[in-house]
DNA sequence: TAATTAAATGCAATTTTATTGCATTTGGAG
DNA sequence: CTCCAAATGCAATAAAATTGCATTTAATTA
């Protein structure tokens, strides 16, 4: 019987369960709620929208299991200068724009030329690798200009 | 009588007076003191930093004082994922590659080619305009990569 | 399949960061 | 100088994130 497969959207999600393993993770049923509420999520999630939406995980473990996802590289963590934090599982890596008025938020498709990434990782005197990035683009939205 | 400059880097600081005036603010000597410490540390501080710096001043001005700067745009706010914020004067508008593991961080003296930030600005449906940006690299230096 | 162990989780308590309300002070306009 | 909105200080509070410890569990080995 083949694994079970959410294919709502049309390109498919990732299989969660190879993705901890591919990162030599333990795979439990916390982990795989969680990273299957954010691969559906399609944007960026607080700890509490998680602990919310997943109730059957502690709030604490949601924090614990995204320090160590960011860390991995699987889950992309940003900072709306909300007071609190974002994690997003992304398909297509991408940034956002934030409403310095009203804070909302919208995707930015596009991500930083890699020949920018590549002048930093050459440039810098005391980092042995650089490993992603993050980057947030400030402004007013449409109806707080108003 | 001139007045009073402090020119011990090679550029000279621009007054911060004029520079409050500039911005329609009240020019107080909390928002002085603290503008002339973050003109002076040559990096990132954080609002405990500039508290024990400038103890004329109450970190809950601080905390309020930042605020505006930073939607001003006179100062340039950072998040270095250490659970507190910091705030940089910018004589040249540069970015930062931080320690995942250490927290140690670096200067990157650039900055995201205008092109790109073009493209967001005509890209963005929701925005009405987009301001300014703060972006972070992440790495692990060369004392912890060993 | 059973035993074993390091990793992961849940719960409670705590720490740390940031915010808010309100009384007082102050810069700058008139 | 007078006046007032803005800025500040202090105390209390709220919110986010972390820590310690007991318990559970995934995955390895026999």
């Amino acid at each position: 019987m083949a694994k079970k497969q959410q294919c709502e959207s049309g390109v498919g999600h990732v299989d969660v369960r190879s993705l901890l393993q591919m990162h030599a993770f333990k795979v439990t049923k916390q982990r795989v709620a969680v990273l299957e509420h954010l691969q559906h999520a399609h944007g960026p999630c607080t700890i509490e929208d998680i602990a919310h939406a997943v109730p059957a995980v502690n709030q604490v473990t949601v924090y614990r299991m995204l320090k160590q996802f960011v860390d991995a590289g699987i889950i992309y963590q940003t900072d709306f200068r909300s007071g609190k934090a974002y994690f997003e599982f992304q398909e297509h890596h991408h940034h956002h724009v934030v409403c310095t008025s009203c804070g909302a938020q919208e995707a930015v498709e596009a991500c930083l030329p890699a020949s920018f990434v590549d002048h930093v990782s050459t440039q810098t005197k005391h980092f042995a690798s650089v490993a992603h990035h993050a980057l947030e683009f400030f402004g007013t939205c449409k109806r707080c200009a108003k």
